[in-house]
DNA sequence: CGCGACCAGTAAAAGGCTTTACCGCTTACA
DNA sequence: TGTAAGCGGTAAAGCCTTTTACTGGTCGCG
C-alpha cells in the first residue's frame, strides 16, 4: 500500500495555521486554554486540509487504545447464532456511540494456550474485554477474578469467582414458565436441558423450574430430563427419547428456543398436534419463535440490551467508575399459542 | 484502570540482558545481524520477564496497525446470519494465522455520510477493509475505485467499476440448478427472486437461470417471478402467491436457502408434498438446508472459503503484492431430495 | 509602583518501538 | 602491507500525539 496523497500531520496543521505544535493539540481536545480566535484558524485549517489525527500515536500518548474486544466461544458456526448475534449488536451499537471500536476474538484452543486474552491488555491491543459464552470449563476466566483488567461477562456468570456480569434473570425465567405450565393444569413435563454441567444459568433455568413443580407435588424423575445439546436437531431426538419414555406428557419445556423449534418438528413428524396433544415452552424468544406454527410461548430474554449494558459497564470499569459491575436483567414470559393457554383464556402473567 | 504490575518495556529489557535498545527490537524482528549467543540472552531475558511489546508503539512506528475492518450492512440480524457468520469465521481464522486483528463495523447511515470509511484508513486504524454484503445502493463503493486504499469485495462484485472482489460462481450455479430441473423433466417453474435491483449477483442468478430455460424452449413469465426479499417469511409468501397464479408449477427455485426453506413451510401448510407434487431447489447451502424434510436440493457456496480467499488477498494487497484482485470461486449443485432426484436416479452433476 | 494572579501559548518530555547510518574491529585478498 | 568487505552491535532519528512545566505579557490591587 503506498499512500497517493500525502498524509498530513499535526505538524503540517500548526505550521499551515501558524501556531505551535502543542496548541493545535489542545484545540482538538477541545481545552478552554485557547483563545476562540485562535481555536477557529486552527479548526478552519483542520478543515481546509482534511487533516485526520492518527489514532495509533494518540492511543500511545493516552495509553489507552480505545478498543474492546469480544470473546466468542469456538463453535461451528458462532457468527451464525442470532443469540449471539443480538448480543453483538446491542454491545456495537452501544461502543460505537462511546467512541469505541470493537475486535473480535474467538477463543480457540491456542488462544486459551497461550494467554492471548491477557497479552490483549499487555500489548495495549484493547482496554477491555468482553465473554460471551464462555462456560464453566474455561478455566482462564479465573485468571479474572483477582486482576485490574477491565472485562464482563455477558449473559453469564460464576457461583465460584467474584466477577463482573450482566445476566439475564433466568430463575425467573423460569419460573414464570413452569408457573404457567402448572396453572394450565400440566402435571406430566419433559424438560430438555442442556450445558446442565457447564453453564451456570441452564443450571439456574432448571434448579428454579424443579422448584416451582415440587412446590405442586410434581416430581420431574431423571427420565423427564433429556439433554438436547443446545442444538434444534439436539431438541429434536431429546424429543423423540421423552416420548417413547413418557407417552403420558402433556407438556414440554425446552431450555432454548432452538430445541424448542426441534420438538416442535419431531411432534410435526409423529402427527401429534401442538398445542392440543403437548404443550410446548422454549427460552430466548428468538426471532423464529413467533414464525413458528404454532406460535412459540417462551421466555424473552433482553439480548440486544444485554449487550449494550455490558457494553457500557465494560467501559465505565475502563475508566474507573466502577469497580465491580453485577446486574441482573428482567426477563419475560411470552404467552403465544405452543403452550393452548390463548385460545382458553387462562389469567396470566400480562403480555408486552 | 490502573495496572497493578508495573509493564516493562523495551529499555527494561536492554538493560537487564545488558544490550542496546535497537538489539532487543533486531532480536525480536529476527534480525540475522543478531549472534546467536546475542539473541539467546536477550530472548531469556524477555521471557524471563514475561516482556509483551506495545503493539500500538509498534504499529506506529511501521505504519501499519495490523488490523482489517470487516464492513457488514445494517440488518436486522446481521451477526445472527449464518451467511454473513460463515464468511466471517473464514476472515477471522485467515486473519489470525497472518498475525492481523479482525475489526467490526456496521454501515449505518452516519458511518456513510461522515465518511468514516476512509476515515479508518487515514486515522491508520484499519490497513485494509472487507467489505460484506454491499449492493448497489451503496454508493460510497465507488469512493474506492480510484484510490489506493486496501479492500476486497465479499461474494459481490460491480460490473460498472473495477473493484478488488472474490465471489462465487452464481452464474454456474444457476445453470447448474436450472440444467438439473429441466433434465429432470420440468417445463412449468416458479422463480423466488430477491434483490434483482440492487444486487448484482442476484442478477447473475436470475440471468442465467432464464438463459437456460430459454434454450429449452421454456418461458419464465414475469408472474412466475415473485419477490421473496431474501427472507424465509417473504418465501413462504412468495409461493403461496405463486402457486395461486400458476396452480401447474412441478417446481419451484429460490435464490436462496432461506426462502426455499420458506416455501417448503408454505408446501407443507398447503399439503402439497415435496418433492412428489413439487420439486424444490434453493441456493447457498446453508446448514438448515440439509435437515430440512426433505433434505433440500441446493447449490453449494463456500462462504468460510471465500472469506478466507479475500481476507488473504486484502493481505497481499496491503503488502504491495497484488494491486487487482478479481477471483471467481467454484460453486457445486448438491442433489438431495427436494427436486425428487435421488430416487430416479437420475444422472446429474456429481455430489460431493 | 511593585507584586501576585492570570492569560494564551509554547517548548520539551513522554509514550514505546523500528530502522538507518555509523563505528570499531577482524578477515580476506591482491 | 594496504584496503575493502564483513561482522556485531549501537546511537539517534523517526513515527505522531498528548501533556506538563514554563514563559512573557497584561491586569488588578494594595
Amino acid at each position: 500500500m503506498k499512500p497517493s496523497v500525502k498524509r498530513y500531520t499535526i505538524k503540517d496543521i500548526a505550521e499551515q495555521a501558524g501556531v505551535s505544535l502543542s496548541t493545535v493539540s489542545l484545540v482538538m481536545n477541545n481545552n478552554p486554554r485557547i483563545s476562540e480566535a485562535t481555536r477557529q484558524r486552527v479548526l478552519e485549517t483542520i478543515e481546509r486540509l482534511g487533516y485526520q489525527p492518527n489514532r495509533l500515536a494518540r492511543s500511545l500518548a493516552w495509553r489507552r487504545s480505545q478498543t474492546i474486544a469480544v470473546l466468542l466461544p469456538q463453535l461451528r458456526h458462532t457468527f451464525a447464532d442470532v443469540y449471539f448475534g443480538e448480543i453483538i449488536s446491542g454491545i456495537h451499537d452501544r461502543a460505537t456511540k462511546l467512541g469505541y471500536k470493537v475486535m473480535l476474538e474467538v477463543a480457540r484452543a491456542e488462544f486459551i494456550e497461550s494467554r492471548e486474552y491477557i497479552q490483549l491488555y499487555e500489548q495495549k491491543v484493547v482496554d477491555g474485554m468482553l465473554f460471551i459464552g464462555s462456560n464453566a470449563r474455561h478455566e482462564f476466566i479465573r485468571e479474572f477474578a483477582g486482576s485490574e483488567y477491565p472485562f464482563v461477562l455477558v449473559n453469564n456468570y460464576s457461583r465460584e469467582f467474584d466477577l463482573n456480569y450482566v445476566v439475564s434473570n433466568y430463575r425467573y425465567g423460569a419460573w414464570q414458565a413452569a408457573n404457567h405450565l402448572v396453572r394450565l393444569g400440566h402435571r406430566r413435563i419433559g424438560f430438555i436441558a442442556g450445558g446442565l454441567n457447564d453453564i451456570q444459568t441452564s443450571r439456574d433455568i432448571f434448579d428454579s423450574f424443579q422448584q416451582v413443580l415440587q412446590e405442586h407435588n410434581i416430581t420431574l424423575e431423571p427420565s423427564q430430563v433429556v439433554d438436547g445439546w443446545l442444538t434444534e436437531e439436539g431438541g429434536r431426538q431429546a424429543t423423540e427419547q421423552l416420548l417413547r419414555a413418557h407417552g403420558d406428557l402433556t407438556a414440554i419445556f425446552a431450555l432454548n428456543d432452538k430445541m424448542a423449534l426441534g420438538a416442535l418438528r419431531k411432534l410435526n413428524e409423529l402427527g401429534l398436534r401442538c398445542p392440543d396433544d403437548i404443550a410446548l415452552v422454549g427460552f430466548d424468544d428468538i426471532p423464529a419463535a413467533s414464525f413458528a406454527t404454532p406460535a412459540l410461548t417462551t421466555v424473552r430474554q433482553p439480548l440486544y440490551d444485554i449487550g449494550k449494558l455490558a457494553c457500557e459497564h465494560l467501559i465505565e470499569l475502563i475508566h474507573g467508575r466502577a469497580s465491580r459491575v453485577q446486574e441482573v436483567v428482567p426477563v419475560q414470559l411470552i404467552v403465544r399459542e405452543s403452550c393452548g393457554a390463548t385460545k382458553k383464556s387462562v389469567v396470566t402473567t400480562p403480555v408486552g
